[in-house]
DNA sequence: CTGTTAGCGCATTCAT
DNA sequence: ATGAATGCGCTAACAG
């Protein structure tokens, strides 16, 4: 038997929809002894609200999508950390969604119309505006570190270029000179502005830059661990533009036999909880991304509370100095 | 202004609502001229289905809840990522919910329905039925690794009993004797059939259990490492019920200059990603959650398409050996 | 092929 | 305080 919908618990209950309606929503104006009698017969049948339909008559979801480019590693599976934590304590659902792929990116986006009541948006790859394209304007949509866009949505902004250039300072303040960087794939707005930060901090400092370009994942590392392994005049830094590259080369240098950061100094950015626990703890940019993603489910809603907001909020990262660039490999991670 | 509805459509096209919904759907009875201006002017106006209303209308959503315990740590992330995968493929949304206590987590179940068409609950420490009571027996649930339940949902166990025997096995056949436990939660399943596979596998072979209680968190393997390490006659391995906490252990024992596994072997369990990238890397039983993720959305798709399924499907983790429980410390991780 | 109509389940006017 | 009727946006059955 099918599920029992508010017209059956009317008939049982021998009122009107109406009444059934405003019994279980609290509505003042119902006696006292007919809410109860209606609230036991609901529960007698079984009877739960269909959210779906609810939301149609109510223009309403209390829901809000959630895409992000992938849920591969720590970096994004915090950010949905952060995501969920500030949205169930506002009682809100959480659609999500993931860019598999540009089209079924913007797919699974379309079908969000309807269900959600807003939109946080992290595509570091995508311009939005070709995601948002498929959507109602109405949609309000809080983005996160997305290429530059027309639109004047609320987002986040990850000072990357000032943070990169700040890991290069902490290097060269180590006695580190020959510093390579790591970089994310081309066109990823995050991977491009880290290698602005390095190139610039390189430069002022007189170094000359090498850039070796990589995926963001932990592969790219290991594979640009051993480049760089049989080189003549070997780099003395290895500076990648998220940590699980960073880990990745960490670990392959160990395997070679490379002492870090003795021989090779390395750093990465993100910090994500693996980060203190490799070994030698891994130097890295805290970005707090889990933080970033509660804070944008406050802005939704915030925004879904009639507030306005279109503002550009600026993270910096922070520096997190730990053993993979200091001298002292009796430093080690904090518990 | 509001969103586009299909009303908007057909007045601004001069075709009928039915019309219109046939265009768009690709059904055969269209002219093709008819549809092809009927998806122009859909496309002027920047409409797009409201997702919500053509579930009702449908009674199908073509989304799948999901209740996971929590969102910390890899393992459960691990989970999402091989549901999330699954579930884009099949073009199935997903509307995510984790159990932030007891209270909120059944909450959270009652607004999926009317939003989901089927469920997959992963709840060690829940008895579903506390959960489901709540909800339309009607929607069709998958169930992994939860407590005893009268119902017969489809589901997945995991073999944590001859697992934990098995990892036992290891240690004894690498030399060990004084093996310590670090448990899960008491109350939890995994953590219960992990304690008793431990135990039959200790006592088989004459030598006594010593279980501590953890929390299956970092911060558990911490503590019983310093708690572990002033003892005097000091354990010569320790099997955590987790990566996690086996992690926190390997890292404190570090710390504290103890040598891994020399003076003391350490093994976990799931084979998170985290646990090739740690020194020296861990030894664990492989639980495949990923895998398990993927094969419940197939089930779940397979029961919508019309199946039946009640099955009990066992998972059978698979030993790791690496270099945490091996003498050879020349064993790095692969990469 | 196309238009008209009737719901999907619920909340909410408007009456009473 | 309660009931009857309307509509949320859409699809499908029924006519033509």
């Amino acid at each position: 038997m099918a599920h029992a919908t508010i017209r059956d618990v009317a008939r049982a209950a021998k009122v009107s929809i109406a009444t059934v309606s405003r019994a279980l929503n609290g509505h003042s104006n119902v006696r006292a002894n007919v809410r109860e009698h209606v609230q036991a017969v609901a529960t007698a049948l079984g009877y739960v609200p269909h959210t779906g339909a609810r939301s149609l008559s109510l223009a309403k979801t209390n829901a809000i999508g959630v895409m992000l480019p992938d849920l591969h590693g720590e970096f994004y599976s915090e950010a949905l950390r952060g995501i969920d934590g500030e949205a169930s304590a506002r009682g809100l659902q959480l659609l999500l969604s993931n860019m598999h792929g540009d089209q079924r990116g913007a797919e699974s986006l379309r079908f969000m119309r309807g269900r959600v009541d807003a939109l946080i948006i992290m595509a570091p790859d995508i311009d939005p505006e070709r995601l948002l394209a498929h959507l109602p304007a109405s949609l309000p949509t809080v983005l996160i570190s997305c290429p530059d866009m027309a639109a004047d949505h609320p987002q986040f902004r990850i000072d990357n270029t000032a943070a990169a250039d700040a890991m290069v300072e902490h290097l060269i303040a180590a006695g580190r000179r020959r510093i390579v960087h790591l970089s994310g794939p081309r066109g990823n707005r995050d991977a491009e502005e880290r290698i602005a930060g390095y190139c610039a901090a390189m430069t002022r400092h007189g170094l000359s830059p090498r850039i070796l370009t990589g995926n963001f994942d932990e592969e790219s590392g290991t594979a640009t661990a051993h480049a760089l392994i049989g080189e003549a005049e070997r780099a003395d830094a290895l500076f990648a533009a998220n940590d699980m590259m960073a880990i990745g080369a960490l670990v392959a240098f160990h395997r070679a036999g490379l002492a870090v950061p003795e021989d090779i100094a390395v750093a990465g950015f993100d910090d994500i909880p693996l980060a203190r626990l490799v070994t030698p703890a891994l130097t890295t940019m805290r970005v707090g991304i889990a933080e970033i993603g509660a804070e944008a489910v406050s802005r939704v809603a915030a925004i879904l509370d009639g507030g306005d907001d279109t503002e550009i909020r600026w993270v910096v990262p922070q520096l997190v100095p730990r053993a993979s660039t200091l001298a002292d490999t009796r430093e080690f991670p904090p518990a």
